[in-house]
DNA sequence: CATGATATAGACAGATCGATCTGTTTAGTC
DNA sequence: GACTAAACAGATCGATCTGTCTATATCATG
């Protein structure tokens, strides 16, 4: 087993940042979760900044894949797809630990552009629009990057809503929104 | 002048808070960008969290305060505000220091729903919710709580795509978005 | 001018942070 | 059984953090 403290590791750092968030969180709190020396970290990683870039790669791996496969699972029709993008996020909402996105707070905890945690984050949120937008494209939407574009603003102030205002049916009302854009779209 | 120290003291924060995240702008960078004594601090506020609820508190009315009087003086036929709500989000987003929104930020630094701190980040949007409410209800909208609701989705999402995902015309396609959405509940 | 409230500078306490270092133990392989 | 890599415990470092304290200075008002 060539590094499964490594997995490990990062699997704990997940669940306690996203709890709790970056700054807040310290490593000491990590390492004793983990059950892991801190040297341990230290060689596989330079640095704690380097641990949360490591965590957010899994949480993006992690979150498409179950996104993408509850989605398809949801629903066959491109239409219907679409609109289970909505039902995927209320699942979402919905779970004993939802504490918002990570991405979206990793962002707001590291404001700088250039950080290499923000730019992580921007490209996490490039890839999900990404495949809102093939489906829309399957979809044979007029304007399949407009549609996706629009869908996505839905899903994002949905998360928000969810978080920050405590909106437990945002994405209800996300849902119906998407399906009048849907309708307008020609799909 | 009975504080114009705690004035300042708050608007100096209120900027460092904005660029920089709440934890990871310390005190003492405030007390020195702000000229304060420490002690000055401390006869105001009990603590830093205080402090931060004080920015929020400020931030929050300067904000709502802005953003209304921007939707008004952009238009005057309620459907027309209801659009210029984008666009106010647009000139927002495009100032110099945009950081995001102070509010989503304080959700995803202080993640507990019970701090103050993430409390008063929801009841900011739900004021927000509640002035396009009042636009939506004055155009006429057959259900204006719904309609408000999912225009606000849609601005959240774009403070989000303008912020994390660096999308700088996320307001000209929530705009676009919200057009289909007005046309639909015949507005 | 005197007083009392307010602000100042700066030292200080005590905790916690990320990160480094040393030396020991364990587990797997030749 | 000997060698090696990895993880261990835990001390330690310097920096930074919030918050407290003291002693001095400023200033408006009676």
């Amino acid at each position: 087993m060539a590094s499964g403290k490594r997995d490990h590791l990062v699997d704990t750092a997940l669940g306690l940042f996203s709890r709790h968030g970056y700054h807040a969180m310290g490593i000491d709190r990590i390492l004793a979760a983990a059950g892991v020396a801190k040297m341990t970290l230290y060689n596989h990683f330079k640095s704690k900044d380097e641990l949360i870039l490591a965590v957010l790669r899994r949480r993006d791996e992690r979150f498409r894949n179950w996104f993408m496969r509850t989605v398809e699972r949801r629903a066959k029709a491109p239409r219907d797809r679409l609109l289970a993008i909505f039902d995927a996020l209320g699942e979402w909402f919905a779970g004993p630990d939802f504490s918002g996105c990570m991405f979206i707070n990793a962002s707001a905890e590291f404001a700088d552009r250039d950080d290499p945690i923000h730019a992580s984050s921007a490209e996490h949120k490039r890839l999900v629009l990404g495949y809102i937008g093939e489906l829309t494209a399957a979809a044979g939407a007029e304007n399949p990057d407009e549609l996706a574009r629009q869908l996505f603003l839905l899903g994002e102030g949905a998360i928000v809503a969810a978080y920050v205002a405590d909106q437990a049916d945002a994405a209800k009302q996300a849902r119906k929104a998407a399906e009048i854009l849907l309708d307008h779209a020609g799909v």
